[in-house]
DNA sequence: ATGAAAGCGCTAACAA
DNA sequence: TTGTTAGCGCTTTCAT
């Protein structure tokens, strides 16, 4: 099929590319009789506008890019579930970019969406960029930031307040009477890693004792569980935190391997849980962080950004977290 | 900053914007200092070509259209990884479409996709969409279908001969004596499922036996789990095979319910699995599925259609699985 | 080795 | 209501 063009249809409908241009864009100027020529015109010959040269002329292109860390989707998959429904809303499309370990990698993905000129990229990544994000707003790309809360004024951000999720909790175990309390992580220290540290820290303070309970993985454990099966043998806590379901598991699986009784002799949270979550035994008490909606909303707020005066719209936008008890607590 | 155009940079420069041209797109035949101007032009102005431009000038976008199905991306996410790291290989750029249920919201997909120009697209979708697939086709659009096995002129694709693993597994339960096996699935039949009865129906007609062992969800069952909670009650099989892991791990959990021993009493098999299982106890016995692989492949793939004639190529290529036994079987 | 100019497909101001 | 035309930013012959 060769390619066809608003010329070719101009010339099947007898009328101008203007004309044609208005009837695909919805003009309502254009007389019923033209309008009708143009349709049948664009039917007969299956014109598609292109949107590349809308794009060249418009001087936007309706699509924005997401940029996430490569890995297991198993929890980015519900954000981008959430914005892609939104985005569809609004009928942007989405350039995907997932980002590996390595600063180079994030400036390869930077200037690339530069090239491709998105009218805005949303960003969910543990590790805040500063530094890479000022490329992104010299160029005057507007930015959502999902789960670190920043903002100026090209960038918006949307959030969970994990800090004083883990505040909370911790303060709730304190006021118990249980102090042995402890962090897990299996990665370099991420930014969401260092708010539940934070909130810990400053329950700890409350009660005028000092927070040490940070379990680092050492390197030459392979997963979680490996280490924690070592390590329960010897320690044990009253609670044990992990920002995710599938660390929480992991504990879960070492402390089952070493006769510990969950969640009489240790007690087990975590931040953020998957659909997975739900088929274990014993399920994990955890904070429902609403995944879905911060890709949702991010998008939301995207397309206002795009739309209105961004010194009018809401840049920090919380989103609320529910702490759901389940097997994993008392 | 001011858009800054390549005749922004040709005055910078004091040359002409094809000198430009030639520079950003590495062409020899321009003079060792020009080059040196031009490039230090570019770096003084910020500036990045525009791949809309180029898209226009060149006819093409570097970019391919991914559409998989919505949903929980524990799978996908596999395949989303083996693709974009290839696509970053070949400096694609990857546009990411979900489907719904419904076959309208495919069809504005498809329109969206031949407005946006891209190269190709590569589709992972249980169902297969012949008819939905001729538009792309008519549009000259190459594809690569992932897990269908389907060719064409501008067609291919990547895919694991599920029936033919199926039929192994259930021949060799026919041939150690066990004859009570069932299939299990949760949605609308989809491919593979249809596949895997396949490979059972064959293995049962070649032992002069009929199948009939297979298991839908009715309607009022919110889950897996739920329906197989009730269900196991009345029934019990030597064998449950499921399409993916979570579907096992249900049934895993309604066998512990019921007081049903796994593996002993019955066992359970899945074809696809993701990093979940193996937090499981027991683990479930699983066919290696290559998911990053089906991904990784599909992409490079797509990149020789797109280089070389499209009838040299091989447009059918069968990835192989391996029958990984773990807990879940004896 | 470099420049001039046509063209990629479309939009939007301006004319008619 | 419709048509004309000048861009949008870049690539690529064809000259020079």
């Amino acid at each position: 099929m060769k390619r066809v063009t608003i010329y070719d249809v101009a010339n099947e409908a007898g009328v101008s590319l203007a004309t044609v241009s208005r009837v695909i864009n919805g003009s309502n100027v254009v007389k019923g009789g033209t309008k009708q020529k143009v349709e049948e015109a664009i039917e007969k010959l299956g014109y598609k506008p292109n949107a590349i040269a809308q794009g060249l002329a418009l001087q936007k292109t309706t699509t924005i890019a997401l940029v996430i860390p490569e890995a297991s989707f198993t929890y980015t998959g519900q954000i981008i579930n959430g914005l892609l429904d939104v985005a569809k809303i609004y009928k942007y499309n989405i350039m995907l970019h997932t980002t590996t370990e390595g600063i180079n990698e994030i400036n390869d993905i930077i200037e690339n969406i530069i090239k491709s000129r998105v009218d805005g990229v949303v960003i969910y990544n543990d590790k805040l960029m500063r530094e890479e994000l000022n490329t992104l707003t010299k160029y005057n790309v507007p930015i959502v930031i999902i789960g670190n809360k920043v903002s100026d004024s090209k960038i918006s951000s949307v959030y969970v307040d994990i800090e004083n999720a883990v505040y909370e909790l911790v303060m709730k175990y304190l006021e118990g009477g249980k102090r042995d309390i402890a962090i897990i992580q299996d990665r370099k220290n991420g930014y969401s890693i260092d708010q539940m540290i934070n909130g810990a820290k400053k329950a700890y303070a409350t009660k005028g004792l000092e927070f040490n309970g940070y379990l680092e993985i050492p390197g030459q454990y392979r997963t979680s569980y490996d280490f924690m099966k070592d390590y329960l043998q010897e320690h044990k806590h009253d609670l044990i935190i992990a920002n995710r379901d599938s660390q929480a598991i992991a504990v879960v699986n070492a402390a089952k391997e070493n006769g510990i009784d969950i969640p009489k002799e240790m007690e087990i949270v975590c931040v953020i849980d998957t659909k997975y979550n739900s088929m274990m035994r014993p399920q994990i008490s955890s904070f429902a962080i609403p995944s879905y909606d911060l890709g949702a909303v991010s998008m939301r707020v995207m397309t206002k950004m795009l739309q209105e005066n961004t010194d009018d719209i809401d840049k920090e936008i919380e989103l609320s977290y529910l702490f759901t008890p389940r097997q994993s607590t008392l």
